[in-house]
RNA sequence: GCGGCCGUAGCUCAGUUGGUUAGAGCACCUGGUUGUGGUCCAGGGGGUCGGGGGUUCGAGUCCCCUCGGUCGCCCCA
């Protein structure tokens, strides 16, 4: 709690930003990750890894040199070539993907968890090091590929317990945006002032929006639809949308071509409630060309809990093929948050049977003649492939040990006694009576009887 | 990079207008309740009061600096 240098004698702390993980913080961890990994399996994405640094350059090539300053980076004693932790998964995944583009089946879908880092100062939502989920979709243009990876992100938000009573998926589209925009007038080197405009209407006051919108030179067909999407922005039941597709020719027409979308979606099973459009979700400057997405809880509290989009020519711009890719993150911070606002984060206890983390069986002996063989029968049960603990407390208050049993989580207690004989009792039944087992021949024998009652988990 | 708030045991906090060896609950450890599930009883370990400097006879209490946490701005890939 003292020197961040640590000098001989004074404590350590984890450096800004980062996190300690005990059992309990690492099992939510590991449950989190469970519910990643399981969503992209079912929806047939293949995990794949890459390295947790890179060449800066990587980084400055596709987000310029700007992007440096919010990096750790770094080189080797001596050493010329300079490194950065890795802050995002995407331009390792074109790398990866252009350095194999052509032999590689088609459409590539893939996902990847792992930590990321980023030299920012923290704040609600935002730390230097987390984990990220990241899944894309490449190889196939079309609205589709669009729909499976929101459809596996939907999926995943379902899979905590998160329904549209708690998130929204909001989507726009960058090039039916743009379309929009030439077609009434607006000039393509324009078009970047407009997306910065929507980007940050949200922390606008309605008119200063609209004075800032009418410096870009817009038509007043476009000032209608802008101003009736901020007011619709913060309208959660979708009827001052339905208006403003009333009232806009543009609003209407413009959401008529983000329709194979929406309708790919609901074949896939996405809530339709759960879907908003909304052309003030732009994904900051990057590299999006198309769809973009962002999800959020339905109070709008909280930074967005994941976002992505497609990003056509990135892998050209790595040295690949022209590879169309659609694909999104998760980070840990966020979805934590708003599990936790929304009561939905399960209970240690739970979260331990979830992962199968929880012991099949607490063993204790009764007194000095049982303990000799403790240890063996410990040995048998586990290459039974048992989980299998002991009391480590010299007590032989049974009440202190049945206390310590049940903090563990065990389903069965394995009272050992002298003679090869024992007692099982199932913690699942509430003051169910024990079951005796033995005497039996040897200690193998014992621990096969005891594995014969304790099914599989 | 900038700003607000905060910093006493592992956790949540109490510490009177600055005054003797800094406290409680929970957690942890030990023993007892001769015992089959978070009970009760007794005991114990653990804090250089984030760190440094200053004011003072005397500072957890006041002042300055610093480190850290937290929330926000910038940014958000």
């Amino acid at each position: 709690m003292t020197s961040p240098s640590g000098q001989p004698g004074r404590n350590f702390q984890a450096p800004r930003g980062t996190r300690d993980f005990y059992p309990i913080e690492m099992a939510r961890r590991l449950w989190l990750e469970d519910k990643w990994r399981r969503t992209a399996t079912r929806h047939g994405f293949d995990e794949i890894s890459g390295p947790t640094f890179e060449h800066l350059d990587l980084y400055t090539v596709k987000s310029g040199e700007g992007i440096v300053s919010e990096l750790f980076s770094f080189s080797r004693q001596g050493g010329e070539t300079s490194y950065a932790l890795r802050p995002e998964f995407t331009p390792t995944l074109a790398r990866m993907v252009a350095s194999k583009a052509n032999a590689l089946p088609k459409p590539i879908k893939w996902h990847s968890i792992g930590p990321y880092f980023r030299a920012e100062r923290p704040q609600r939502g935002r730390l230097r090091e987390f984990t990220q989920w990241n899944v894309d979709v490449l190889g196939d243009p079309s609205p589709e590929a669009d729909a499976e990876v929101i459809a596996c992100c939907a999926d995943s938000l379902r899979l905590m317990g998160l329904t549209d009573e708690h998130v929204s998926i909001r989507i726009n589209h960058r090039g039916l945006f743009s379309e929009i925009l030439r077609e009434n007038g607006v000039p393509s080197d324009r078009h970047e002032a407009v997306f910065v405009l929507l980007d940050q209407a949200g922390k606008l006051e309605r008119a200063d929006f609209l004075a800032a919108a009418r410096k870009l030179d817009l038509p007043e067909s476009l000032m209608l639809w802008f101003g009736g999407e901020i007011e619709a922005s913060v309208d959660s039941s979708g009827e001052l949308r339905q208006k403003l597709m009333k009232e806009s020719s543009l609003a209407f027409e413009y959401f008529r071509r983000l329709e194979p979308l929406r309708d790919s979606l609901e074949e896939l099973g996405v809530s339709k409630r759960m879907v908003l459009q909304s052309a003030l979700i732009v994904r900051g400057l990057a590299y999006y060309t198309g769809a973009v997405f962002e999800v959020h809880e339905t109070g709008g509290k909280e930074r967005a809990i994941a976002g992505g989009g497609r990003y056509d020519n990135l892998v050209e711009l790595f040295g690949g093929p022209p590879t169309p890719a659609v694909g999104f993150a998760m980070g840990d911070v966020v979805i934590a948050l708003v599990l936790q606002d929304k009561g939905l984060m399960p209970s240690d206890d739970a979260i331990a049977r979830d992962l199968g983390l929880a012991p099949d069986v607490f063993v204790f002996a009764c007194d000095e003649a049982a303990d000799l063989y403790l240890r063996p029968m410990l040995a048998h049960l586990r290459r039974a492939g048992l989980h299998a603990r002991r009391t480590y407390k010299t007590t032989r208050n049974e009440g202190k040990l049945f206390g310590e049993a049940n903090k563990s989580g065990a389903r069965f207690v394995l009272k050992l006694m002298p003679g090869l004989e024992a007692q099982l009792k199932d913690m699942g039944a509430q003051g169910g009576a024990s079951e005796p087992l033995g005497p039996e021949a040897s200690v193998e024998a014992l621990a096969a009887a005891v594995q014969k009652r304790i099914p599989a988990s």
